[in-house]
DNA sequence: AAACTGACTTCTC
DNA sequence: GGAGAAGCCAGTT
């Protein structure tokens, strides 16, 4: 039975759809979850219920690409490696969303 | 029910 | 481009 379907768990969803090499901003999954301007929640939601590798939060990161908060351990880190396995493009530091910034039309 | 919090986003200086 | 402030949202206390 359902528990209590919440936004975050269409965050989840979301992201669970994310391929890998690609990733999404946290205004991207939170639109994808029902409310763009719901960016923060969404980010709530991943802190709060990481889900495990069931959900690949890790390819979440901010509008501008940057690698914002990662529960996991190794944190940031962790997070800029695994992409970085993926295959996704960085620069630097930061995604660089106009290679890896994934779409549900995967226009890739 | 009200107030507080936070893995965001955007604007301005 | 970096730093600061305001706005928005869902969840938790």
């Amino acid at each position: 039975m359902m528990n209590h379907m919440t936004f975050c768990d269409n965050v989840y969803q979301f992201i669970r759809k994310i391929p890998a090499g690609k990733v999404a901003t946290y205004g991207q999954v939170a639109a994808g979850a029902g409310n763009a301007k719901a960016a923060r929640a969404a980010g709530l939601c991943l802190k709060k219920n990481p889900d495990a590798p069931r959900t690949p939060c890790h390819r979440v990161v901010a509008a501008d690409g940057k690698l914002t908060g990662y529960s996991a351990a190794g944190g940031l880190l962790a997070k800029k490696d695994l992409l970085l396995a993926e295959g996704v493009f960085f620069l630097r530091d930061n995604v660089d969303l106009a290679r890896s910034q994934w779409s549900e039309h995967d226009a890739n």
